[in-house]
DNA sequence: TGTTGTGAAGTATTTCACAGCC
DNA sequence: GGCTGTGAAATACTTCACAACA
């Protein structure tokens, strides 16, 4: 059905899902541009977006907010839960794992895997950390299609290896580097340091333009 | 002297700096085929991304590991440090300002904000961490100038705005919001959630190509 | 010879503008 | 009358291909 949708869409249907929050009028209606208006775009930007996927709204009405939601949540995925695995049981993960967002989102994190003996055996975010050497085992029994990985960088790439040789769907990965798997298994990296870092090329260059 | 650089590119900049990180000879020379290798690009990419900014390899020789470091660094504007306070002292600030990469890609921990009485007073990160009330005097004082805005949704805008009244030149913004600040201020967002988000659409679309 | 720097060509994405429908 | 859905136009970004030159 869909051809090839950019990331830049799929960031923004994200977006409007989140701004239809703000409307809790169960038969209520919202325009293109006022979903345009939160969220940083134009509605005929919106108006494309959502034409990749179908058409949602009414000429004259606007979209109905209950149905756009819907067709938002499917359409992302998210009408469904997901099965999440934590590997590396450090602070970022763990704030991932505790963010009420997160659960709230269709998330559930069901396993933590940690290799410091310090941390294995203890519990965290509601979850025994366990050693990665049942991982394979956990993924199969329990179901996880998700792994976020905050490992250091040194362990990453053997990690999402055994993830995706173990099944796993999608890897969220929060080490600095490309990770090499197939090219079935999405991946997003979230780098940390590389948003600083556009920071202040953007303020640097502010003082460069003519 | 330059124009406007798309937002890929800069990405891209802070990644070939951190593939440099692998080259430690001296007066060693890479290819823009070499830096296409690591990252995700072309070779005709990374020599478009540079050339932006300047000349700064030889022609059948590559790019010197050393000057091409130094271009970037000074490029991305961290040849220098920057003084950066943290704004709501959860989890996820806390794991940023403790995060080694942190300081020595050339950013300083300075200060630390949270309205919650049980932190105020509290050592975090090697910080006590101050009720926002003092937010405007420390960042004369301290001279900040970078704010990683990590506070609940709600707080987030008012926040921004005293930040930039304040003086602050970035933002580095974890709630999920579009931030309104004047234009000149730039903002980069970073949303968690929107990264799974992206990872279930890719992984559901997968199923419904023909 | 080997590899850069860069216009020109090719794609991808966004914006425009308006017919079509509520 | 108002607002969507969508081709066509405009703009932005990437890739090509080759002259320049160490």
């Amino acid at each position: 059905m869909t051809r090839k949708i950019p990331d830049s869409t799929v960031r923004r249907l994200s977006h409007y899902l989140r701004s239809l929050e703000g409307f809790q009028e169960p038969g209520g209606t919202v325009s293109s541009e006022e979903l345009a208006a939160r969220g940083q775009t134009t509605a005929a930007q919106v108006r494309k977006d959502l034409s990749h996927f179908g058409s949602f709204g009414k000429r004259g009405l606007g979209y109905r907010v209950d149905e756009l939601r819907a067709h938002l949540r499917s359409i992302l995925g998210i009408d469904r839960r997901w099965r999440v695995a934590l590997v590396g049981a450090g602070r970022i993960g763990l704030a991932l794992f505790e963010y009420p967002a997160f659960r709230a989102r269709g998330y559930d994190c069901v396993a933590i895997f940690d290799p410091d003996p310090e941390k294995v055996g203890t519990v965290r975010a509601g979850l025994v950390v366990h050693d990665p050497s049942g991982f394979e085992d956990a993924v199969r029994d329990l179901g996880i299609e998700l792994v976020i990985l905050a490992v250091p960088e040194g362990a990453a790439q053997e990690m999402a290896g055994r993830a995706v040789e173990a099944g796993v769907k999608g890897i969220l990965n929060f080490a600095p580097i490309r990770l090499n798997v197939p090219p079935l298994v999405p991946v997003e990296d979230v780098n940390l340091v590389m948003e600083l870092e556009a920071l202040s090329f953007a303020i640097t260059q502010a003082g460069h333009e003519e």
